[in-house]
DNA sequence: TTTCGCTTCAAACGAGCGTTTGAAATTCAA
DNA sequence: TTGAATTTCAAACGCTCGTTTGAAGCGAAA
C-alpha cells in the first residue's frame, strides 16, 4: 500500500482554481439556493472550467460541503455569536445581539453575510448535503436560538414548548433576511440602512421579548 | 365577427379531465410547490395524458393559475376567516382565530390546508404566476393579517411598523405548515394532533400576542 | 530535452423538464 | 349514420441540468 508517500501534491494553480470557485459557489448559493444555483454559473463566474467542479470537489455536493464548512468554521471561530457570550448578557440584551447579528445581511453583504443567506435557503427548503452535513452537530443557529430561548422560558418548560419557542425565535431574522429583495419593491418598498435596521431590531426584539416572556 | 355563436360547447370529458387536473394539480403543488411539481406527476395523478395540461389550460402556468383562482374563491366565499368576522372580535380572539385557521393544514389534509400548504410554497419562493395574479389584489393572508395586527398597534403608528409587524404575523404560522413534515422527524419529532395543535395555537398566541401588545 | 503526473478544456452524454406534433379516438350535431 | 369538431394519445422536440470523456496543456523532476 505505501500510502504514506501519497501525499498530495498541490500546486498553486490548483489552490487557485478550488478558492475561485469556493468563492463564487458562495456567492450564487447564496443569491439562488442549492438547488437553484447552477454549475455553469459557478465556473463562469470563477472563469473556470465546467469540468472543474467534479475534478476539484467530486461534483456539485462536494463544493456545496465545502462552503458548508467554511461557513461552520467561519461561525465557530468566534467570527460571529459566542454562546459564552450571550451567556454573559442579560437575557434582553442576549435577545438583541441575537436578532442584528442574524439581520445583518439585510445591510451588509460580506462573506457572513453570505453564509447566513445560505443558512436562510437550507432553512427554507434543507438540501440532502446541508440535512447530512448538520447530521453530526445541530447548526448554530438552533443552538444558539435554544440557547437564548432558555434563558426566558421556566425551568419546569414542557420540552414540546422549548422547541416551540426555538423553532419560533430561529426563524424570527431569517424571513426578513429571505426577503430582502421582495421586500425592497412594492407593495412594501423597505429599504434597509443602518438605521431602519436598528429599527427593525428593535421591533422584533419587542415583539419577541414580550413574546417569550409571556410564555 | 358573429362572435355571440362561438360559444364553447365543454363536453362532459373535458369537465372531468379539467377537474381531474386541477384536483391533481393542487395535491401536487401543496406537497412540492410549483417549480418542484412537475406536469408529468400532476398527468399521472390524474390519470391524464402529458398532452391534456397544454391543451385544456395552455400550459403549466394556465394551470396554476387555475388552482390560484380556485384557492382564492374557496378562501373569499367565507370558507374561510371573514374580516368582518374578525372585526367582532376582541384582539385576542381574533389573534386566536387567524392562528389556528392557519395552522390547520398540520393536523388536517383538506382542500383548504392544500391550498394554504400553496400559499406557504408561494410566501417562501413566489412564482411569476403567483406574482402576476396577485399583483391586482393582495392576498388575502396579508390583508388578514393587517387587519389583526392593526387593532393591536396604536393609532400613530408607522407605515413602517406596521408593516413590520404585519409580516411578522403573517409568517408566524406559515413556518409551522410549511415544516410540518421536517418537525415529526428527529431531532425534532413533533406529532400533531387536535391537543398538540390546540397547545401550539396557545404557544404562538401567547408568544404574539404578548409581542404586539408590547410594540 | 524528455517524461510523467497533475490540471484544464471543449465537447458530448444522459436524465428531467415543459411543450409540440400529428394522428387516432371520441363526441355530438346534422 | 355521417361528417366535422373536439379530445386523447404516444412520441418526440428543445432546453437546462449535473456529469463524463479523452485529448491538450502545463510544470517540475529525470
Amino acid at each position: 500500500m505505501s500510502s504514506l508517500e501519497q501525499v498530495r501534491v498541490v500546486s498553486r494553480a490548483t489552490e487557485t482554481t478550488r478558492a475561485a470557485l469556493i468563492k463564487a459557489a458562495t456567492s450564487v448559493f447564496a443569491e439562488f439556493g442549492y438547488d437553484g444555483g447552477s454549475v455553469r454559473l459557478i465556473t463562469k463566474r470563477a472563469m473556470a472550467n465546467q469540468a472543474a467542479v467534479n475534478y476539484h470537489f467530486g461534483g456539485k455536493d462536494g463544493l456545496y460541503r465545502e462552503v458548508l464548512i467554511a461557513a461552520t468554521r467561519a461561525f465557530e471561530e468566534n467570527a460571529f455569536l459566542d454562546a459564552e457570550e450571550l451567556d454573559a448578557l442579560s437575557p434582553e440584551d442576549a435577545l438583541r445581539r441575537y436578532l442584528r447579528q442574524f439581520l445583518l445581511p439585510l445591510v451588509k453583504r460580506d462573506r457572513v453575510s453570505r453564509y447566513l443567506r445560505i443558512f436562510a435557503w437550507e432553512s427554507v427548503q434543507p438540501s440532502q448535503v446541508f440535512s447530512a452535513f448538520i447530521a453530526q452537530s445541530p447548526p448554530r443557529i438552533f443552538r444558539l436560538a435554544d440557547r437564548v430561548v432558555r434563558r426566558f422560558l421556566p425551568q419546569d418548560a414542557s420540552a414540546e414548548t422549548i422547541t416551540f419557542a426555538m423553532l419560533w425565535l430561529a426563524q424570527q431574522p431569517m424571513f426578513f433576511v429571505r426577503e430582502a429583495e421582495r421586500l425592497g419593491q412594492p407593495p412594501f418598498s423597505l429599504t434597509f440602512d443602518d438605521d431602519s435596521l436598528e429599527r427593525l431590531v428593535d421591533t422584533l426584539a419587542c415583539l419577541s421579548l414580550q413574546g417569550l416572556a409571556g410564555v
